[in-house]
DNA sequence: ACAAATAGGATAAAAAGAGTCTATTTTATC
DNA sequence: GATAAAATAGACTCTTTTTATCCTATTTGT
């Protein structure tokens, strides 16, 4: 009932950039000490949030890392879901067949219900929201990484 | 990000056992035929529950187990954290240290809010509520397992 | 050409999940 | 007291997932 520490990591790294100018490209290292991940796992999730489309990457000197979309179109459950697939919070509650119980399990609607609830929180915060939180909460975190600005 | 098998096998039992009559004590195997679920890894979970104090159990022959108090005071939620332990959408949301960035990490409140949503709805479904629901469902089904009654 | 990056495959350690088996203890009943 | 029905407890297995790490490509800006 957690969830991966890659969901965790993504979340991390889509905010980081979400609070940094529209477009900043940002390199792996660099996202990875910001967000505390260890380099070479943080390589991995990147490469799923590229195929889900919610990063674009670059390769070569200066290349790196940034938002496919802006931040305000990016919901929590869309990040979390690109790297964990759907949610489901238990296996009778899945768009598949689930478990023969399914039809009567008086249980069956409670966990959808749950789900639903849990979804619905994730559905409605949006990365840019989070971003400009964060960016209250670094004020006082002078540091900058080593980014390229777009219109370099 | 879903139960264990356990936790849901431990709701089926608790809302069998409420849809009897109060009291009613009914061993290993005929809870596992009726919630479906095998049986050796059942008693594991039964053990829980009874560690829980949600079931009382009896030895011997016409032993058994029934519910330790009355189901209307039964949530779900108690019973997947009687087997789970407490919920915690990630590291950071747990009550202990969690993770170095809690202070600040913008993240933080999101699970937070969504583990409050999750652990609201299965907190407000009784399993006397559930059960009911299942009574209905099962007219249609006439058998009945070996079951002790608190009168005999 | 060179160097800075990402891409992606192979590998692996560790943990969790799910289930099985068996010996032991308890206890109702004959 | 003997017997048999039941729960208890713990060891054990097997598989999958998680969480990485490492290494060799491949791209690409200068």
């Amino acid at each position: 009932m957690q969830l991966t520490r890659a969901a965790d990591y993504a979340v991390r790294v889509m905010i980081h950039l979400a609070a940094l100018p529209p477009g900043t490209r940002v390199n792996r290292d660099s996202l990875a000490a910001a967000s505390e991940v260890p380099t070479h796992f943080l390589s991995k999730v990147l490469q799923v949030l590229v195929r889900a489309r919610l990063l674009v990457t670059h390769r070569g000197p200066s290349g790196g890392f940034n938002l496919a979309i802006p931040a305000e179109q990016i919901s929590v459950l869309r990040v979390v879901e690109a790297v964990e697939g759907p949610i489901a919070l238990n296996v009778c509650a899945t768009n598949g067949s689930g478990c023969s119980r399914q039809s009567w399990c008086p249980a069956h609607f409670v966990w959808l219900e749950a789900q639903a609830a849990l979804t619905q929180v994730l559905k409605n915060a949006s990365i840019a929201k989070l971003a400009g939180e964060a960016a209250v909460a670094l004020q006082s975190v002078p540091r900058q990484d080593k980014v390229v600005y777009p219109w370099n």
